[in-house]
DNA sequence: ACCTGAACACCGTTCAAGT
DNA sequence: ACCTGAACACCGTTCAAGT
């Protein structure tokens, strides 16, 4: 007989995401989370609404992270490069819970938030409002790709397992102990050109 | 009493693929799929082993859209923006089935073919082949979230719902309906940026 | 050879009941 | 106030049985 409350909104949170995190997107059930908190699955339903619900507050808690102040001394280059990488980073942390992250992401107050503050930044330094919101979205893509389509998921450990099907493919790339860094270096590179490229046409 | 079989794996992809376009990659079950068949669920493993299996065939038949041919003439460029326009219009054709497609393109037979070819291409433009897997990566990263995290999903018809808490952002730019042509230029400005910023690194 | 009916082990969610 | 037990309407999948 417990005094007091086993439960609560935070703690129900916290233990979804690592079960996200261990077993996926498709391993978290209300009942395993609920057992896991040692209580029946019931009895979430009286500090969460729904589990479509839950997933949204968890997703709020990792775009929380998403650090966009690199904007405010007016260095757009600057303020998109930092952006994207601290984007990433709160994706790369929680990779399981992307394509969750990636639907819908506009009706988010946490992303709305975020994206205001970038479309600002880039006004502010010149860009037309509407160049403005199409490179924010360009940002979007580019972070949002990379967390998803990542090359260091979905590589066999097994070199045969690719045989001399692809000539030209370097097998070595495709190990996934080489798919991390290769990841890392491939989105540095298409953020550089993203910028480089969009300087082409800056305003300044 | 039916002399010929009513089900076949193709006709069976067809109406999954068309559910999934239609309700969602939720809204894709068995169940309603055999009953939209005309025939009981168990009737369905017959023909597909299992509907991870059948997922995976419904994406090969969408890969096996994207035209990788661009890269034949020897011009990179074309042959970046060509396989980057067919491959987002493949795969905004059916929206709702990116996030499963996302999902471990490596293993993908198809995928790999494809990714086989943009990187030879790369490589006999110049390119060396760490050079060759990066960019073809980048490629990725912007061909993936643009169609997943497209601005045109996920922003509400209704003005008054952003209020007037987001200062920056361009109200207009949220409507569903410009938006649609808002993903599209931005599509082209982040393809044409990146190819610009590679371009100032090429070895041509 | 092809489809069915019934079953198994799961889901998310609700709600009266217990403490 | 907080949690439980049982139930409802669903899942994916299997398998003996029918034609």
């Amino acid at each position: 007989m417990p005094r007091s409350p086993i439960l609560s909104a935070s703690r129900i949170r916290t233990a979804a995401l690592h079960i996200i995190d261990r077993d996926g997107l498709d391993g978290l059930s209300m009942r395993k989370l609920a057992s896991e908190l040692g209580v029946q699955a019931a009895s979430l339903y009286g500090h969460v609404s729904t589990k479509d619900d839950l997933l949204h507050e968890v997703a709020a808690g990792i775009l929380e992270q998403v650090d966009v102040s690199g904007f405010e001394g007016g260095d757009w280059r600057h303020g998109l490069r930092s952006c994207a990488r601290s984007y990433r980073a709160a994706l790369a942390a929680h990779p399981n819970i992307v394509p969750f992250l990636a639907y819908g992401p506009a009706h988010r107050e946490a992303s709305l938030r975020r994206l205001d503050v970038v479309h600002g930044g880039l006004v502010a330094a010149g860009w037309s409002r509407r160049e403005a919101t199409m490179i924010a979205a360009s940002l979007m893509y580019l972070v949002f790709g990379a967390a998803l389509s990542s090359f260091s998921s979905g590589f066999s450990e097994d070199q045969t397992f690719y045989g001399d099907r692809y000539p030209n493919l370097d097998k070595a790339h495709l190990l996934p102990s080489v798919a991390r860094e290769l990841d890392h270096d491939s989105f540095e590179l298409a953020l550089e050109a993203l910028v480089t490229g969009l300087g082409a046409r800056a305003h300044d």
